[in-house]
DNA sequence: CCCTGATTCGC
DNA sequence: GCGAATCAGG
C-alpha cells in the first residue's frame, strides 16, 4: 500500500485535527506510525518540535544489523476483545448499531465512543479501559435504561434466576 | 512499562 | 520518497 492521494489527504485531515500519529496509521491501516511520521515531516506539516530541540546528532552506526530483514514488529495490535465480540455480536434483539456523523471516516470496525454516546445508546463497556480497543456496545437502550436488552439482563440478574445451576453469564 | 513525535539514513 | 531504527522525552 503506497501513499495514494486519498490517503494523503486523510492523513493530513487526521494529522491537523491532533490525532497520533500511531492513531492515524491505525485508520489508514498498512501502515506503522513511523510511516505515518515520516510522511507527515517529508509534507512539511510537522506540529513543530515540541520535545526534541533537535540539535546536532552524532547518529552513532547504521542501525539496521543490514543481513537481517526488518522485523515483523508490532501490527498495531488491538486489545483483546474476544469476549466483548461475542456480547457483540450475539444480542437477542440485534441493536442496530449507531449510524454514522456525516462526512466523519472510520476505515476501522465504527466503534461507539463517548462521543457517540446518547441517550438510548447502550453503555455496556467493552475492550480494555484506557486503550483505543475501549468502546461501548452501543445497542439501542430503552428510555430511562443505560444498557440494551441483552446487557441489561447481565447487569440487572434477577435473584430468582440466580439458582444453583444457574450459568454464570457475565463477562 | 506504556506512549508521544523527531531524526537519520539505507533502501 | 519511504520507513525502520533509534532517540528523546511524557
Amino acid at each position: 500500500m503506497s501513499w495514494n492521494d486519498e490517503r494523503v489527504e486523510l492523513l493530513k485531515k487526521l494529522w491537523s485535527e491532533g490525532l497520533s500519529a500511531s492513531q492515524i496509521a491505525s485508520e489508514l491501516g498498512e501502515v506503522t506510525r513511523n510511516a505515518v511520521i515520516g510522511k507527515v515531516h517529508r509534507l512539511g506539516l510537522s506540529g513543530r518540535a515540541k520535545t526534541a530541540p533537535a540539535p546536532t546528532r552524532p547518529r552513532a552506526k547504521t542501525g539496521r544489523p543490514e543481513g537481517q530483514e526488518a522485523r515483523p514488529q508490532r501490527p498495531a495490535t488491538i486489545g483483546n476483545t474476544a469476549l466483548a465480540q461475542d456480547l457483540e455480536e450475539a444480542p437477542e434483539e440485534a441493536p442496530a448499531p449507531a449510524p454514522q456523523v456525516t462526512d466523519n471516516v472510520l476505515p476501522m470496525a465504527q466503534r461507539c465512543t463517548i462521543m457517540n454516546l446518547t441517550e438510548s445508546t447502550c453503555r455496556w463497556p467493552l475492550g480494555e479501559p484506557g486503550t483505543d480497543s475501549f468502546h461501548f456496545c452501543g445497542g439501542k437502550s430503552n428510555p430511562g435504561m443505560p444498557y440494551c436488552a441483552a446487557h441489561a439482563r447481565i447487569a440487572y440478574q434477577p435473584v430468582q434466576d440466580r439458582r444453583r445451576d444457574r450459568r454464570l453469564a457475565y463477562l
